[in-house]
DNA sequence: ATGAATAAATGAAATAAAGTCATTAAAGGA
DNA sequence: TCCTTTAATGACTTTATTTCATTTATTCAT
């Protein structure tokens, strides 16, 4: 025979008590279903744990040896369900999100803010590797989901798309192409190229998809960081492609963005979810945000012809409400 | 609706082994009661902690947030239940006994002793305070019995009075009063008188007991530790009463023992109790041993006549075998 | 596709556990 | 000594858990 919670609680409450009476009134049970329990957990123990006289009740010694390590279980469970119920109520606990940088630099602070405002006792990890970690953070367990680059994955990953990011051209508003509305892949050839460096997941999107047609620019200078890189562009370094979503905080003054056509390169942005794996609570209602997010951010951060900004004009707007 | 322990040690056994039907069987328990404990687990919980698919059955986000929590709830149980198990069968655990210093230094050394041997798992703890702290100690429950001066506690305890322990005169083997085989109260009016504080039980019972006689000898040096005291004496700087018991330790080649008679006067040592409180098993096993060796030493480490020991011989006997 | 094999869920009945009510027994206070 | 208070106990009821026999769902092999 096993001892059980309830048990515990009721050794407990009458070792505060004192009395039977009292405590079983403070369990919701009869005197007599309480005086069982104890008996009960007194058999497993091997010992008595209490002396009763008549008029009152005390613990002999080696009650006084349990009572605290009771304490301690009692805490112990209490603590872990309330706070497993809490988690799957929304009211605390942590979601873990993986997400590519690009991503977690301009769509996830708003959604996170909006997360916030909704469930302000969820607690939220980012966990934004570079490359190939994302769907590795997602597929061990660490983050519950992942906004990843589609292109990158394997493809038996079913990655729910939700977006495509087209690469656009990003110069100083003073480079010559800015005059152009729309810029050829082709003419990037004759002018000085900034690329990310290999490993990050834009520069294998652009390799793959350009590469073979010969369509790959010629670099003259390497960056790993998307900031770096928008840095040198505003120094009048050269120019680059740049994924739209990714330029949106950096979009400025001094830096001209432009469609990039002859192809469209486009990443694909999607959702990733361990396979078989049900998400928490807490983790679909950051899902569901996070998704609108991105869709939000495809239809507002649109770049095109209309939406440059006018040369000179320090329109630092943010395409978050 | 509760969750149990039971529960709890389902769910983990499950995510352990991945499939019901092990689980099961390690939980010796059929396939559909543990189907029934995990669904009502979840029901308990707010959402599913478990993803089935038919194959192999694994956690859900939620699931995995609570494994550890419920592993922990298991081992703080496990851990309660083995503890004061082993307690009761004196396998491990703490017992606390008080006792006057005298007797803490001469008895319980030996009793302890065989306490240990007989149950190499237990701790003991002895409370050894001046005065009137040995019975407090009890009182509180500090310590689950003590060895206490009867003659100092107030009558309603009721200590069970195990020895009689007579003041003996103490003072160097060539002091002249070590001439005499037996010594009065009254001679020792004429010799330097080395005396325990005031504060101490000795000297309480001493001094109720001659006082009003006017047999308390003048003092003319004054110690709180018998140790020191008998330094003293052993320096020529004085004689004094002692405990039998007491002096025990102290006895060498240098120092002579003799029976105070015209009145014998003798301190009581008893066992005290918490009334009403039952002792635990590890207790009750060690009061029986003290009570033994108190007794034994009561026949054996007699100072009569007949057992002082030859002037300059240096006999350092113990009275333990 | 189809079917065999495997594993979890479920309905109904059986079993075990825990609870209740009424009563008894023990102890302290008037 | 009696009365009151409080815990234990016997007999019975209710609730919870387990089992057995199936059903359902999924995977693997044909």
């Amino acid at each position: 025979m096993r001892a059980s919670f309830e048990d515990l609680r009721a050794f407990v409450h009458v070792a505060e008590q004192g009395r039977f009476v009292q405590a079983a009134d403070g369990l919701n049970i009869t005197q007599s279903a309480l005086s069982r329990r104890l008996q009960k957990l007194e058999e497993v123990v091997g010992a008595r744990l209490l002396d009763r006289t008549s008029r009152r009740v005390g613990l002999t010694a080696v009650g006084e040896a349990f009572l605290p390590s009771a304490r301690r279980v009692i805490r112990h469970m209490d603590r872990a369900m309330t706070d497993i119920q809490d988690f799957v109520k929304l009211r605390g606990g942590t979601v873990s999100i993986a997400s590519t940088r690009t991503v977690a630099s301009t769509v996830l602070p708003g959604a996170i803010a909006r997360y916030n405002a909704e469930h302000p006792g969820m607690k939220v990890r980012v966990l934004d590797g570079i490359g190939p970690g994302t769907s590795r953070f997602v597929l061990s367990g660490e983050a519950e989901f992942g906004v990843v680059l589609a292109d990158n994955e394997p493809a038996e990953l079913s990655v729910v798309p939700v977006l495509e990011d087209p690469y656009v051209l990003a110069c100083r508003e003073d480079h010559p192409l800015a005059e152009c509305a729309v810029v050829r892949w082709s003419a990037l050839s004759s002018h000085r190229f900034v690329r990310m460096a290999p490993g990050t997941g834009n520069e294998r999107v652009l390799r793959r998809e350009l590469e073979a047609r010969g369509l790959l620019p010629d670099w003259v200078l390497e960056a790993q960081h998307l900031s770096s890189l928008m840095a040198f562009i505003e120094q009048g370094l050269g120019v680059s492609a740049v994924p739209r979503i990714a330029v949106e905080p950096f979009r400025s003054a001094r830096i001209a963005i432009r469609p990039l056509v002859d192809p469209v390169v486009r990443r694909h942005i999607g959702i990733l979810e361990a396979p078989g794996r049900s998400l928490s609570p807490a983790a679909l209602a950051l899902r569901r945000i996070v998704f609108e997010a991105l869709e939000q951010f495809g239809r507002t951060g649109a770049v095109d012809a209309s939406d440059v900004p006018p040369a000179g004009g320090p329109s630092t707007r943010r395409s978050s409400p």
